[in-house]
DNA sequence: AAATCACGCAACCGCGACACA
DNA sequence: CTGTGTCGCGGTTGCGTGATT
């Protein structure tokens, strides 16, 4: 007897996200954090399945997260480490920050498979593989181990080669890769914040379009949208996006970090506005703006949105239930790989050789050809 | 202008991993 | 150790939209 599906419920609803129930779930999870997504339907009163929640918030609604455009070096870098990595989009994704594992793995079906198959033609050797170090396997079997095994080590030698090259298309002093090229509106808005910053300042900007669309799309339905989200106003008082400051959930204001030099108060303020699609703007900053609280930016708590600035960085205690996922992912993901990843290389080119053969005397094939991480990996250095 | 095609993306589905009782 | 429940990942599908005929 198996599993009974998440979703077979009667009731359960299918599709695409309504604006209303992004915001039901957004709302949520800002108050109590996102997991337990088996209780999230309940609770919310969402017809959704736990699965179809979690797959809207991590895809999609999560803080952090950059969509379309991307640039000539988060497309190397996703080329490269699908070479060493093969289709581990959890994996990649950990190393491309505020891209989602779907988003990946997407852009790679719809536009970089193509593109190989394309040069492979032109070089001549399309052999209907795939040119990964996963998708090669099949020829595994034609190739005793060891010469498996100088293969992937080949594999892995020119992956990094070309990942080293990738990487140094625009290497600068510039502390992190978080902001590699990053498409112009975040350069904009982000001239030398640290890397959460850049993570909660977009994650705003998610939400703003999010909603901007929302009321652009679908004005008809401005009137009972705005009813909800006072409802949901007076639920939450503030709903809020970015990280909670461990001092003052339960105050429903919320501090996020965004840039050093964004100390810009994030307020929207809705209750007020009978055409809400002609009043709301968005800045560059992912700032909610209207032409009442252009001047008036003490909205006497009727803002539906209030995200306070504050340059310090926010308590990502479990505790607090709020973005725990965030901290882990964009804290550790964005941080500690590619770090680990630059010191990988940058350490590569002094001591190459000695490494590939350590490497090769620890079991290369059970390390990146087994599994593991490219992080995990550099453990192995 | 209408019909058809191709593409991109959001979402779904199934399976494996993991945690816990 | 085993069974059960939950979560996360990767493959796939289906729909919306723009391009082409």
């Amino acid at each position: 007897m198996g599993r009974p599906p998440c979703c077979e419920k009667t009731g359960v609803k299918k599709g695409p996200w309504t604006p209303e129930e992004d915001i039901i779930l957004v709302s949520y999870i800002q108050e109590h954090g996102p997991g337990n997504w088996r209780n999230i339907p309940t609770n919310t009163g969402l017809l959704r399945c736990s699965k179809s929640c979690r797959l809207r918030w991590t895809n999609y609604l999560r803080p952090g997260i950059k969509r379309g455009n991307f640039t000539e070096h988060e497309e190397k870098m996703i080329i490269h480490l699908q070479a060493l990595l093969g289709n581990r989009w959890a994996a990649i994704a950990s190393y491309l920050p505020q891209r989602t594992d779907n988003d990946i793995k997407n852009y790679w079906n719809t536009h970089l498979k193509k593109k190989l198959n394309n040069n492979k033609k032109v070089e001549g050797h399309d052999d209907n593989q795939e040119g990964t170090s996963a998708s090669s396997s099949s020829s595994q079997s034609k190739i005793s181990k060891g010469q498996w095994e100088r293969r992937l080590q080949t594999d892995i030698h020119t992956a990094k080669q070309a990942l080293c090259d990738a990487l140094s298309l625009d290497t600068t002093p510039n502390n992190n890769n978080n902001s590699n090229n990053p498409p112009p509106h975040d350069q904009e808005q982000q001239p030398s914040s640290v890397q959460t910053s850049t993570t909660y300042a977009s994650s705003a900007e998610n939400i703003a379009k999010l909603l901007q669309n929302w009321m652009k799309n679908s004005p008809k339905s401005t009137s009972s949208s705005s009813s909800k989200i006072t409802q949901m106003s007076s639920l939450n008082n503030n709903l809020s996006i970015g990280a909670v400051s461990s001092s003052s959930p339960s105050e429903g204001t919320v501090n996020v970090t965004p840039g050093q030099g964004l100390d810009s108060l994030f307020s929207f303020n809705s209750s007020n506005n009978s055409d809400v699609s002609q009043s709301v703007s968005v800045d560059e900053g992912g700032n909610f703006s209207t032409p009442e609280n252009h001047n008036n930016n003490n909205n006497n708590n009727s803002g539906i949105f209030q995200v306070e600035s504050k340059p310090n960085l926010p308590d990502f205690k479990p505790e607090n239930g709020n973005f725990q996922v965030e901290s882990k992912q964009n804290m550790e993901t964005q941080q500690v790989p590619l770090t680990m990843l630059e010191k990988w290389l940058l350490d590569d080119a002094n001591a190459q050789a000695e490494q590939e053969d350590q490497l090769m005397g620890i079991g290369m094939g059970m390390g990146m050809g087994m599994g593991m991480t490219l992080a995990e990996t550099t453990d192995l250095f």
